[in-house]
DNA sequence: CGCGGCTTTGATGTTCATCAAGTAAAGTGG
DNA sequence: CCACTTTACTTGATGAACATCAAAGCCGCG
């Protein structure tokens, strides 16, 4: 945990804290704590207290849930810049979602009564606040809506390029989440998935070793996301 | 087209005006227009640009999207206080859903500029409209999961729960969207809704001509939803 | 070393989509 | 107002897609 006033520095600044004075950063700084997570550390509890306002600087999250069945569901996956730490953060007092590191991650946290009151006198902050909320969440809708198009073949493809092109900007990654966690995913089963990704081995669609991946035929993968 | 000062009286203003002033209220109420619409027709089309802030007096509203195969899919349904409209408003120039009214509607529609050059200079009124995005996104996000969880019977016991408890309040209701439509909610096909739907009055868990629906034994049909 | 979790493949069965066909209801033009 | 067309609803038969169950190999970890 740092704390040292640096903000004026941070590369995420711009994003969000582009409208504010350098007063309002000043008090930001004061409010914040720095937090690195390992892989695999759960960075925020479903059902937790909302006291923080959290954002990414850093690495890699997946956003999931418990079903009343146990059985996990993954909403959405976020680098920096997605936000997506802001969901709830003003329509509930508990987080619905639990938030966990799939990398290295690191987080700056900032006392939410502190960014409130900040949004409460400071309109365009707030402005620029809510674009970022809305932007976030419109991706999650509508990324889950393509999903549910698509059959198995499909969703696998979507996904394998979701990681590739939006997540890495290479045809070639270490995917970051195992199998299951597709599964939890694209709502399908363990084994599907497992058995789709053979299939794509075998058409000489994807190479892969674990989860060292790389895309073969690209255009084939996308057809099957569009049309599968 | 309406267009008289009488916003003082509506009774939406508390929810998201709450914090505002005469001075905006009067602001608002001067580029304002209210319309009316039969159940069927577009109130929002998909693609168009985004000029007006727009928000339900009263009625009943679905919101869908066209699947680049041309199948429709229904993302939620909307009832004055939900607020639906607010979507995309802050994050896009072009709205990304199609909104049909399923019944008789009247919508309220304020001049997009207004209202930003009101919330950039009143964080108090930005946040309380924050917060009604994020609700009305968050109960989305949230709903589109649970569904995604259950199987076809489960589907449509959620289903008609929500109309009966959400929507109407009553065990018995008239369902105001076609079987196709339910379809195009759940994503499964029409055939597979009339089938399960018959196989509920067979079983005496519903009653129904046509769209006039009847729930008879709720226990076994929240069973199913949760379970089935 | 042994345990548990992840991965993989195969066999089997269930669920659901598709195709087909017919009835009812609702809109449309003469 | 009636023939006509279209759209919604309904049921059955069939096959494809996917889940479930089972078993085994692999790997990391205490």
């Amino acid at each position: 945990m740092k704390n040292e006033c640096n903000c004026e520095l941070c590369k995420l600044r711009s994003l969000f804290f582009f409208h504010a004075s350098t007063d309002v950063i000043k008090l930001m700084c004061e409010n914040k704590t720095e937090h690195q997570y390992d892989k695999g550390e759960i960075i925020i509890y479903e059902g937790s207290e909302i006291k923080d306002f959290i954002y990414l600087k850093s690495g890699l999250v997946k956003l999931s849930r418990k079903g009343t069945d146990g059985k996990d569901q993954i909403i959405s996956f976020a680098k920096p810049f997605d936000f997506v730490s802001l969901l709830s953060v003003f329509s509930s007092s508990t987080y619905n979602y639990t938030v966990t590191a799939l990398d290295e991650t690191i987080i700056c946290a900032i006392v939410l009564e502190k960014i409130k009151a900040v949004a409460l006198i400071n309109g365009e902050f707030t402005m620029g606040l809510m674009t970022r909320v809305s932007e976030a969440t419109d991706k999650i809708i509508l990324n889950n809506l393509e999903i549910r198009r698509k059959n198995l073949k499909g969703r696998i493809a979507h996904v394998i390029l979701y990681f590739a092109h939006y997540i890495y900007n290479n045809n070639k990654f270490e995917l970051p989440i195992s199998r299951r966690e597709i599964a939890e995913y694209i709502g399908m089963t363990t084994e599907n998935v497992i058995r789709t990704l053979s299939e794509f081995r075998k058409d000489h669609i994807l190479k892969f070793d674990g989860k060292q991946i790389e895309i073969e035929n690209e255009k084939l993968l996308k057809s099957i996301s569009e049309h599968g």
